[in-house]
DNA sequence: CAGTGGTCTAGACCACACC
DNA sequence: GTGTGGTCTAGACCACTGA
């Protein structure tokens, strides 16, 4: 069986276009080839150092042709492995407008979910969260971190706040954040979300394992009480590569022609 | 008045922090001078080759940090000009539930847009066309593509297709689409729309003016008259750095306990 | 023009994976 | 071990900005 860097430079191989900085060359090189199916996921590309004499470039620049392909989720790297071309990812749908529980949200589409918690406690609360949770100032926070994922590929890192009253024992919850509610009366009915998009810190890259920057969705949600009372409010953040939300949207009724 | 070189090597300077990679040291010795307030947006940065001396790296090592910093959006760099710590963008919110025209949607807020053309005609369409607007093979297809601005400063890029029998004269649009579909009595009563955080390729930046690589909302809409037919299918990549998406979401209706 | 960021090189050593 | 990616260096030249 050729290995792919006979596939890459074979004698049919396709030469490297021209124009511009040798890194971007090389990048666009790279990522036709994927684009064309001659290397395929989960492929392992030649070594930098034998990418860098094959091209005739320098180790550098090979690095930086790579990195960026890393970024932009065409390739992967593993320090001491190699570089291999990413799996294509399952993309996951959720939901803007109906308020679902998670563990429910995936059970319903029949993935298995697992949670890593990160944290889970009582605290004193932030000036942010005695705002937001509408607490006095003797009152707790109960704070619950998790990671989220779907068999062994990380999904999304969760970060929610709940008043003390409405989750005196952050320990009890089992799976699902929202069946503990319910059990207790205070399941939200609805909830504010804004979304936006950011790249990744270096911290939650590495508990998503993605790379450093690459573009994550960031949710932070208010979630009510059918008394309007505010529930929990929540940050999350979930991969770019691997999430798409959908929302329907209707006619506005704040239009100038009323 | 002390330049920032002064206010960061100064007598009370603070030092680089230990530990790890020499670039990740000194980047976070930056954003912590910029979260501190030790320099402020729009300040200059002393050059690439003076930081290099004074923290005595090379100066590749600090291209490492900064370019960090610029993914990180902290920074910007401008070629031949020198670096700067980034302005606070304003950040601008936007409905996901209410189905409104972006130029009313933002003079509502009195904010004054402008929208540069990148193309519009009629064109064959593509076979993803063809299907997303239920067009038969001698349909044309209208292509209009934007480019959203506040004041000088870029906001999303938009690409729409339309049926030619919807819009049989893209050159006729003025400022806003859907005011010139409501006269034609095209104008879309629902939507569909999926959200997704990717990083923005080389072009797209450069629209946006923003650094390649950094974290962009992807949106691809799908729009229907009252009648069920789909009027437009929209894809527009709004900067990360200055769009807010808000939702509300109510109970799902659609749970185990019905 | 001088000064800035942008690209590129050859070579070195370290940290980790895999055998 | 050997081979991989990760970091770092000193020095060079190009392309752009702005006085």
């Amino acid at each position: 069986m050729a290995d792919v860097a006979d596939t890459l430079f074979g004698a049919d191989s396709i030469p490297l276009p021209q124009g511009g900085p040798l890194y971007l060359q090389l990048k666009r090189w790279i990522e036709d080839a994927v684009h064309r199916g001659a290397i395929k996921p989960g492929d392992a590309l030649p070594s930098e150092r034998d990418l860098a004499a094959r091209v005739e470039m320098s180790r550098v620049t090979v690095r930086k042709a790579v990195q960026h392909l890393v970024r932009d989720g065409i390739l992967v790297q593993r320090h001491g492995s190699g570089t291999y071309v990413a799996p294509q990812p399952n993309r996951v749908e959720q939901s803007l407008s109906q308020l679902t529980s998670f563990t429910e949200d995936m059970a319903r589409r029949g993935m298995v979910v697992r949670s890593v918690w990160l944290d889970r406690g009582l605290y004193a609360p932030s000036p942010e969260e005695t705002v937001t949770l509408g607490l006095s100032s003797s009152d707790n926070v109960a704070r619950v971190a998790r990671l989220r994922l779907s068999g062994d590929t990380p999904l999304a890192i969760e970060r929610a706040a709940l008043s003390a009253s409405v989750l005196p024992d952050p320990e009890a919850i089992g799976t699902s954040l929202y069946s503990h509610l319910e059990k207790s009366g205070h399941r939200p009915v609805r909830a504010i979300q804004r979304i936006r998009a950011a790249n990744l810190d270096d911290a939650d890259a590495k508990l998503l394992e993605v790379s450093p920057g690459v573009a994550s969705l960031h949710i932070e949600r208010t979630s009510y009480l059918a008394s309007g009372r505010v529930v929990e409010f929540t940050r999350s953040i979930y991969r770019g590569d691997t999430y798409d939300f959908v929302a329907e949207l209707r006619l506005g009724d704040s239009r100038s022609t009323r």
